[in-house]
RNA sequence: CAGGUCAACCGGGUGAUCGCUCCUCUGCCUGUUCAGAGGGGAGGAAAGUCCGCACUCCACAGGGCGCGGUGCUGGCUAACGGCCAGGCGGGGUAACCCGAUGGCAAGUGCAACAGAGAGGUGUAUUGCCCCAUGCCGACGUUGGCAUGGGGUGAGGGUGAAACGGCGGUGUAAGAGACCACCGGCGCGGGCAGUGAUGUUCGCGGCCAGGCAAACCCCACCGGGAGCAAGGCCAAGCAGGUACAUUGGGGCGGCCCGUCCCGCAAAAAGUACCGGGUGUGCUGCUUGACUCCAUCCGGCAACGGGUGGAGCAGAUAGAUGAUCGCCCCUUCUUCGGAAGGACAGAAUGCGGCUUACAGGUGGCCUGGAUA
RNA sequence: UGGGGAGUCGCCAAGUGGAAAGGCAUCGGACUUUGGAUCCGACAUUCGAAGGUUCGAAUCCUUCCUCCCCAG
């Protein structure tokens, strides 16, 4: 994922924070906001209590896959956060992107559904 | 083959597709953000942050006191609390391992409970011995018991620890009271060694206990802070206080010493306090560097020379994902299935410590076979 | 990343080399018709863990674990 759609600034994570509309699935939380842009821009956060760095670097790496795969499909606009949660860790690539997939239908987020 | 010990060794391999980051080159629609090509991209511990340096700022990094650290000897190193070699002590049949291993005959302090006594010229519970008195037994010039006085520290007992050991002389009983030997101590000397130390001779006095990871003494080392150090550029806000001679401030404990500013309205200046912007660029990775081959010096750690190869730089933080084949392990209904440790660079480097599936090698001991 | 601090019963905690105070909570009993209050009693052999120093360690030393705070 290229510099310009990641997440960088606090301040962009507080704004989510205190604006952004939340939704929860078991394994993962996903938070977003409309940015202004012509684009959408992506914040992982994964906290201490998952594990040491190795698999708190597994886990955002399969996110960010992830979202790599559904980018296109998904409306522009938004910077979007995506915390996990303890279960996530250990779950394949495929179960991660299913629940990315139920999350974005939930959370209006879907190209096709907006169209 | 089994058990042990050491660490100098490895830490899955390969291919395809889709991605991320950095560098170089090329292109033009000149982009902090495009396109293409080529190249680089986690570890032995990157970890814990327990030490030591480099580097940066505090003017310089000076002296004394204080504070902190280290602690057998010699060497290596940029330096170290690290490494190598050696001494001493301890463990093990051995290979080998462990040791904060200077000083308690400088001073001060500590030792609960138990015990008569726990540190000085100190102690007497039981005991042993002598004397006196009384009673009893015997009548063999002697015995027992009680009380009192005295001698004694060998035996018993307490304790983690009780003032050398063994044998003799001696004595009423005993005692380094005396003697020989042994252990240990002090002083002086010889020999071996750079030294720690070992060994040996003479003399002395008979013993001077334990704890310094107790204060402390001695020797050596250390100025403080840390890359969120420090520097540059934007944007932006809100200022306030102190400063007049014996002044204010810095060198983050204090003093000396030294440096900077100021020496008379205000302004400016210096210092401090407060408010505010922002992680945009730099520092930022090639250096006491790593590996290989070889030569020289050294027991070794290591040092020096020559030749060759290699070396990531992210910044909400890249180094990834999926699939196939091979390798290893476990389970198996023999089709296959599941799994592959510990763990992720954040200024760099040298160590230490801790975690770790599986595999490789050297050495020691025991057994078996030839 | 760097700097600093703390772990003692379920909770709050004292103890800084000689047998781990105290309060709250919990449990049992007494009092009461019952409950509350009150009174009495019980409750730490692993002082975060492992080694070491010492005759003796919660305390001193070393290493490790967990948690908290500060610096943009």
């Amino acid at each position: 994922m290229q510099r310009r759609f990641r997440l960088r600034h606090p301040a962009d994570f507080a704004h989510l924070r205190r604006d952004g509309r939340t939704y929860r699935h078991r394994l993962l939380v996903v938070s977003y906001a409309p940015n202004g842009l012509s684009y959408n821009r992506y914040g992982f956060i994964t906290v201490k209590r998952l594990g040491n760095a190795v698999t708190r670097n597994r886990v955002r790496r399969l996110l960010r896959e992830a979202v790599r795969l559904l980018h296109p499909r998904l409306r522009a606009g938004y910077d979007v956060v995506f915390i996990a949660r303890d279960g996530l860790v250990g779950q394949p690539l495929g179960v991660v992107q299913r629940i990315l997939n139920e999350l974005a239908v939930q959370a209006g987020l879907n190209e096709s559904e907006a169209a």
